[in-house]
DNA sequence: TGTACATCAGTGAACGCGCGTTCACTGATGTAC
DNA sequence: TGTACATCAGTGAACGCGCGTTCACTGATGTAC
């Protein structure tokens, strides 16, 4: 009954607290926005920001003490995108013969729905700030040991140790943020990015090529 | 006689087009400083590189249009450091067992003797002005191609075909600024700098193990 | 339900500062004779 | 070798502009009764 009414109703306007977020978020997508225009993190400003997302300059301090803590924000959220990443692959569970190529359709595809988080992780994951470039690290380590416990769930590798299993889906990991960065800086569905992604998959190949010839070295 | 007499001489004083050399030398020192202090090279600003060189904003002007000019000219010039390390890499080579363990060591060393191009490598690699980044990317790429030549000539892998050479070493140069970018952050002659080493290696060997378990696809 | 008050996200004016770029200049180095 | 002139790397003043941050404010939303 309460639903009934409540779905008749025109929208109810959003709370204070909803518009706070809201705002918020403008300002997180302003940043992410200004940097996939060749931009990056180090240079942005404050009233820059502010002003792409529609705000006064002032107001940008109701929500941030400064850019610092409003880039490690950017990384909590592209490191929330990463986990849905994985999750996403977790689907099609199987560890069948083409499972290579088809991971790297969900990846491609999930790279070009969320093309800014991705160049924001790409680009400060090298350079840049400190405790950025650190977040990011961190960030990309949890991917990696998560990737390596579904890899084990799966019973893909069965005689590999817990370590060589992260040292593997670390390098596996850093292929896929180097690919990243290629990918993003061509049109998508292009002759270039078939090719480029064909190269991807077959660094890949060899990867797990390496890791089934792998043999765990006597402990010393 | 001539050459006699110039060495007792005082150092002559150099020549304008040497001076004009040195100063020009002294803003890409001072952009590199800059940018190894957790800045990215978007952020720098003209007055604070004449600044860091110790000459007058104006003068910049004498050396380079303007920034982005620069910037290409420090992709030159790291071009040329990664050049040199593969020809300091070639000295050593036999294709011996611990191939990959030297060659690491030769390149962790090098990494740290210039610590400031390789941070400007593999911070501008994945972000910043296009125009850099794809600057960055061909010498790269030519720096892959260097070293997949240097391996047919060795003989190392034989049976693979020139663009399966290149694909791999592509996933070794990869790999290698991956590190860089972890190395760079470490104290050197650390624990925590042995234990990056030594995934890097792992790493490595995974890939060589996974080349040389790979059967080029028939032809279609 | 209605009223009186509190909260606080966003405003707008103001500040001092460093920015990139222009311009006319200076004076040491280089060149012609 | 000596002199007169040209070159041009680096100087210093000036410009208009956007920056980050402060402050007192407004007025819609939320809360207490």
């Amino acid at each position: 009954m309460r639903e009934r009414s409540r779905v008749l109703r025109l929208p109810a306007p959003p709370t204070r607290v909803e518009r706070k977020r809201r705002t918020r978020q403008a300002f997180l997508d302003a940043a992410l926005e200004l940097m996939s225009e060749g931009r990056s993190f180090t240079s942005l400003g404050l009233r820059e920001i502010t002003r792409r997302a529609g705000v006064v300059p002032t107001s940008f301090y109701r929500h941030f003490r400064d850019l610092e803590e409003l880039g490690l924000s950017l990384v909590d959220d592209a490191a929330m995108t990463l986990r849905r990443l994985l999750r996403e692959a977790r689907r099609g569970d199987v560890p069948d013969a083409d499972m290579i190529r088809r991971s790297v359709r969900v990846y491609t595809q999930y790279l070009r729905e969320h093309p800014r988080q991705f160049r924001f992780i790409v680009s400060e994951r090298g350079g840049g700030p400190a405790p950025i470039r650190n977040a990011i690290r961190s960030e990309v380590r949890h991917f990696v040991q998560e990737m390596a416990h579904d890899l084990r769930r799966l019973n893909a590798m069965p005689t590999l140790s817990t370590a060589t299993l992260e040292m593997i889906c670390g390098l596996v990991v850093g292929t896929m943020l180097n690919a990243a960065a290629d990918i993003l800086d061509l049109p998508a569905d292009s002759r270039l990015e078939h090719d480029v992604v064909g190269n991807f998959v077959r660094q890949l190949r060899v990867i797990f090529l390496g890791a089934a010839a792998w043999r765990e070295p006597p402990a010393r």
